[in-house]
DNA sequence: GATATTTAATACGATATCGTACTACATACC
DNA sequence: GGTATGTAGTACGATATCGTATTAAATATC
């Protein structure tokens, strides 16, 4: 990971002309998120993506593989070596699905909450700074993310 | 449950709770977003990624492997891999770097600007679709992704 | 000007992601 | 109720990503 650039200016983003567009700086913006929170909760031993996967699951009752794969985008075959690997963590179990038996929800383990509960405090203070460099926008900014998400699935599933 | 759980619809998202913030949102929008430019372009033989940096190259001078890693927050050593791969398609070229021995620029070369021609054919209409689902919130959307991405990018540093 | 330190890029190995092909259960149709 | 079709999940193989260690050029120190 390349650290300071010493001259105060690490990232130089030619911002060029038609290159700009909301897609564009949407997958932009993404890259930089991803390594942001890489970084910020390391050694909590998860990544970027498990502690998302992580949070939606600590959020409700628990999600098929299938729920999990339309949620986040990701290929069926990624999410079910997903499982495997949180499986051999310890992190979580199958329940069966009582209403069809090709299937079974996830559930994070007290281990799998605590790895969660571990990576959200290095998480925490990087949302909040980030929440400080957007000042007053930031409220404004993530109700605009919610709607670009919206935007995106719309064409997503117009698409399909 | 939560939104729309009405048709067969592929996305359906839990928005849960506390679990929605700005960098979390970012995170889901770009596994959309990512998934959207995949399909749309997949058959010009490039994905979302791939697009980006074909963008970028073809917009400036060229760039070092260095500041294509620092643009798009990528380890050095997959710029590596990018570069391999994208010179055994005969897609980029590399000229010598004056002001540093060790360096080079990256440059597409005819090939190279026509399959990024063919892929932003592809993208061209469902960034349209895009736009029109944001209808007259696309601009500010954009420009507060923009806000957004700099706001990362002063934590990022800052961190760094 | 010689040596030490830093930086740019990469080879290599480990692991992640995902496409294809398959199995097993569920639903539709007759 | 029996067959046909669709859907949930996965095994396996191909390729992508990235961490660690290395090489070579640039810059700093003396």
């Amino acid at each position: 990971m390349t650290k300071a650039d010493g001259d105060g200016s690490p990232a130089k983003r030619p911002i060029v002309g038609g290159l700009s567009n909301v897609l564009f700086d949407a997958w932009l913006v993404s890259r930089s998120v991803h390594q942001l929170i890489d970084t910020a909760i390391e050694e909590s031993g998860l990544d970027a993506d498990e502690f998302a996967i992580y949070s939606v699951l600590a959020s409700g009752e628990g999600m098929t593989p299938s729920d999990l794969s339309h949620w986040m985008a990701a290929a069926p075959t990624t999410v079910s070596s997903y499982v495997k690997r949180f499986e051999r963590r310890g992190h979580i179990t199958r329940i069966p699905n009582p209403e069809d038996g090709r299937s079974y929800r996830l559930q994070l383990t007290a281990t799998g909450r605590a790895a969660h509960r571990h990576a959200g405090e290095l998480f925490t203070p990087i949302l909040a700074h980030t929440e400080d460099a957007l000042g007053a926008r930031a409220e404004k900014t993530h109700a605009q993310l919610l709607t670009l998400l919206h935007a995106v699935d719309a064409v997503r599933d117009e698409h399909a």
